[in-house]
DNA sequence: CAACCGACCTGTTCGC
DNA sequence: TGCGAACAGGTCGGTT
């Protein structure tokens, strides 16, 4: 569920109530939700540690902390981080527990239980091979263009790809190719430079936008660290509008699937 | 290299 | 009302 812009928001959102605290100790009842180390391991060398800051890479959660430990989270589908008072009761969806210094904890829901925790002092070891980052410089369309010359690969696929860009999910590759009118289809060498001008700039549009709004909530999925609602759902173009009318030009949204993901598309305006 | 499919999990919605 | 099928913001690994 979380894209980067999910990822961004709950990214501020912990920072005020978690820089500077630290951990007293953690608890969980699955202990598959920790990847790496082993739970035990996890478990001792997170104790006493404290939270420096808190930065985010593509849609993964990096928590800096003191002593070189940096404790890394993915929330994959249903992932949400909520900084509750200690006596907040948990539902049983709430798997892994962190106990703070200041009778709060903080808490990793996941209905789906595919999020994952993982505690390593070099985060490139989780890191390493993430593509490039879209709201940075270093996304432009000379870099989109000359990337996708010798790649067949259909377009939307490799937008997802999170070894090519980091942090496009499912919904903003849909919206983004509709607001640069491309159709997901393409074959990523069909792209002209005007059209890999277009793309990055609605990619950055996208991106921005849903940052503004703090995210997507679509139904019990995503929430803010305090349990709010994003609002850009309520900006969708296309996402989830398969049978209605586009926005732009009234053409009728199609429904495919693409990768084994649902995509929407005009038709009638994406060429 | 690329496309496809099952795994990983649980809950909700849809169609008959 | 009931019940199975389909579907869900993600990613990985194995197989064609």
């Amino acid at each position: 569920m979380p894209e980067l812009p999910e990822v961004e928001t709950i990214v501020r959102g912990l920072r005020q109530p978690l820089v500077g605290r630290s951990v007293i100790d953690s608890f969980t009842d699955w202990p598959r939700q920790i990847d790496r180390p082993t739970w035990d391991k996890f478990r001792s060398r997170i104790k006493g540690r404290a939270f420096r800051s808190i930065t985010r890479r593509g849609k993964y959660l990096i928590f800096e902390l003191d002593q070189g430990e940096n404790l890394i989270i993915h929330l994959k589908m249903t992932g949400q981080l909520s900084v509750v008072p200690r006596e907040t009761v948990a539902d049983k969806h709430v798997h892994t527990i962190f106990n703070l210094d200041n009778n709060f904890d903080l808490r990793f829901r996941d209905v789906r239980k595919f999020g994952r925790i993982y505690l390593v002092r070099d985060p490139a070891e989780v890191l390493g091979s993430l593509g490039l980052e879209p709201l940075s410089t270093a996304f432009t369309p000379t870099w989109l263009y000359e990337e996708t010359r010798q790649r067949k690969r259909v377009l939307k696929p490799l937008l997802l790809d999170q070894h090519f860009v980091a942090g496009i999910g499912n919904i903003y590759a849909d919206e983004a190719l509709h607001r640069a009118q491309i159709n997901p289809q393409r074959k990523a060498n069909s792209l002209s430079k005007k059209e890999a001008q277009s793309l990055t700039e609605a990619i950055r549009y996208i991106l921005d936008m849903a940052i503004d709004q703090e995210g997507s909530s679509i139904d019990a999925g995503y929430r803010k660290p305090d349990g709010s609602s994003g609002s850009m759902q309520a900006h969708f173009s296309v996402y989830g509008r398969g049978g209605e009318p586009c926005p732009r030009c009234s053409g009728i949204i199609e429904r495919i699937v693409l990768g084994g993901r649902s995509t929407h598309f005009c038709p009638q305006c994406q060429f």
